[in-house]
Parts: structure tokens; sequence; C-alpha cells
DNA sequence: TTAGTTTTATTTATTAATAAATAAATAAGG
DNA sequence: CCTTATTTATTTATTAATAAATAAAACTAA
């Protein structure tokens, strides 16, 4: 009931979440409305009832996702010496729970729409500051590398799981 | 000189020039035959009398660029204590020397065409493991665990060249 | 004149987007 | 209630554009 909960809204949330499926599997230009209409079970032109244009409809999807990591990043508590560590871990578990959404937004930089290009410059640009930012607060040393570390570290989890290469990140243990 | 030095191989280096470049910005499917024809200087069907399909064009400049990557990666020597730092710094050459072909590489991994994943895929396990191996020669400990970090931080260097955020790369000083 | 190089002409497929029609649900009035 | 009006939800039909790929012709130089 979050909006209004209207049988509309529902199927706008449908739209979304069968759009974060495909696009993150198949990337925007692989992606056809009519392949997340037919997820649906609606017709293709009813999705531009919802969203404007693809376009819209995939920086909706992305926004969602980078709420969430936004969020994620700054509710985070931990003792100072594990902020990092928790840090991350918030990270793994939104990637575990939001799959699609994050491996979507750890890509978009590749999908050259300006649009998106923009939007995923400013989220990146804002990540790095609240890091960085927390990682100050809390006393550590050198916030900025390993803030700089810290995303390296996010970007090459994505990696590890889009092109299944599990032997990239065997840090545990 | 090298295959054969005929009209036509020239015209397919500089092809494969103007593809490097044109893929780099615009990726995949946003570059089309007939740009990459255009900035040659020829016609759109003469690129299929080289490269039998957008597809194995594309192939063909992501795997020039990854044949330096690991010919880089392979080649450079340090002492022991040194080795990562130098082998990061060659990356960073290899990135201004080549920017379009290594940007491309390290992005290819979003382009969802089921043989660019795949290609990508090994090219990556490859470079893990050459980079570990290296590392655990120098006796490096935690080698695994430092390579991981290597190739994070190659991510993190494309991604901030792609988005042009710098800020992210402060780690000079 | 023949092999190598390049173009013109054309096809075929795909897909985002629009417009207009229809059906289903809800509300209002007698 | 029952029928008419009105909004909400959804579909059918269509367009318009783009781009990869093919085939065959033509030019060029040795």
């Amino acid at each position: 009931m979050t909006p209004k909960d209207t049988a509309a809204q529902n199927r706008k949330e449908q739209i979304l979440e069968a759009a974060a499926a495909l696009f993150a599997e198949f990337g925007y230009y692989k992606t056809t409305t009519a392949e997340v209409a037919r997820k649906v079970g609606v017709t293709q032109p009813y999705v531009f009832h919802f969203f404007k244009s693809k376009e819209e409809l995939y920086l909706a999807v992305l926004k969602q996702a980078t709420d969430r990591i936004v969020h994620a990043f700054t509710i985070t508590e931990a003792p100072p010496e594990q902020l990092p560590e928790a840090m991350g871990e918030a990270f793994f578990e939104l990637l575990s729970n939001y799959r699609n959404e994050i491996l979507l937004a750890m890509m978009a930089h590749a999908t050259p729409e300006p649009a998106v290009r923009e939007f995923t410059r400013s989220v990146f640009d804002q990540v790095y500051d609240r890091v960085k930012q927390r990682f100050e607060n809390a006393g550590i040393p050198d916030a900025g590398r390993k803030t700089s570390i810290f995303i390296g570290h996010g970007l090459m989890c994505a990696l590890a799981e889009s092109i299944q290469l599990p032997k990239l990140l065997h840090w545990e243990q």
C-alpha cells in the first residue's frame, strides 16, 4: 500500500520486477519491451502506459537499485574497526536479496545512453563521498584510498557473479 | 608486414582501430557497422568483406585488447616486494597507450552476447591464474586474495575513466 | 584480363512507440 | 436494485525507423 494501492500500481511494480530480471540478465539493448510485457503477462504497448519510454523504465529500475545501496551504506552500524567489513557484508546481503537489481546497478556504466551514464556517475560520486565520510568518522586512516578499494571490491564481486567465475571471490577463509 | 602486407590487410587494421574507438565509447549495440565504415572512409557492406559478422569484428577487437593485457602481466619484471605495484603500473600504461581497447575489455562482461561473455570469462580466468601464480612465485602471502584485489582495482580504474569520475583514483599520493 | 578492391542496390528482421478500440469495474440517479 | 455514465485497465492493429547482412556489379592496376 505504498503510493497507491490500485491494480495499476500493482502492475507497475510487476513490470519493474520483470524488467529488473531481464535487464540484469540481457542488458538494456537485448531486453525488449515485448519480453518484459510477456513476463508480466500483459501486452507490449501497455508497458508504455506506465513508463513513457524504455529508457525511463530502465532508469526506474536503476534508481530503485541504487537507492537500496545508498541506504544500506548509510544505516550500517558497527564499531569503528569493523565498519569496512560490516559495510562489505551489507553489500553482500543486498546482492543476495536483490541480485538482479544490484548486478544491474554495478554494470550500468557500460550502458552508453547519456542519461544512464550521467545517473550512474552521480550515484558513484555520492556513494564515494558517503563511504569516505563514514570511514573518516570511524577514524580510519587513508579513508579515500580505502573507499576506492572498497568500491573496486564491489565491482569485482559483481563481475564474478555476472560471468560466473567464483574463484575471483575466494576471500571466504 | 605482419600476416600479409596488402592494401586489404591495411584496411582490416584501420577497421579494427575505428571499431575499437567506437565500441569503447558507444558499446556493442550502439555502434553500427555503418559508423565504423564511415570512420574509415569505406562503405558499410565492405566491413563484411573482412569480418563475417559484427560480432566477429567485436571479438577481434576484444582479443587484441586482452592479448595485450595478458602479455603485459606476463612480461612485467620487478623485485618480489614491488611486483604488484609494477604490474599495476604496467596496466596503467596499457590504459594510457591503448585506452579504447582496454576500456572495451574491462567492460566486455556487460555485453550479453553469449560468445562475448564466454570469451571474457575465459580471459579473466586466465588472468587470475597468471597473476596469482606470479604473486606466489614472488613469495607474496595470501596471493589469491591479493589477486582479487588487484583485479578489483583494475575494474575501478576502468570505471573511473569511463564515467569520468577521477576522484575514484586518487591513490596517487 | 584477371585478381583484388570497393561500391550500389536491396532485403529481411527487429523493435520502440502511437493510436484507437474494447472490456471491465465503479459510481450515480431514478 | 437496475440501468446509465464514467473512469480505469487493457488489447489490437499499425507505423516508422534502424541496421545487419547478401548479392552482384564495377572499378583499378599490374
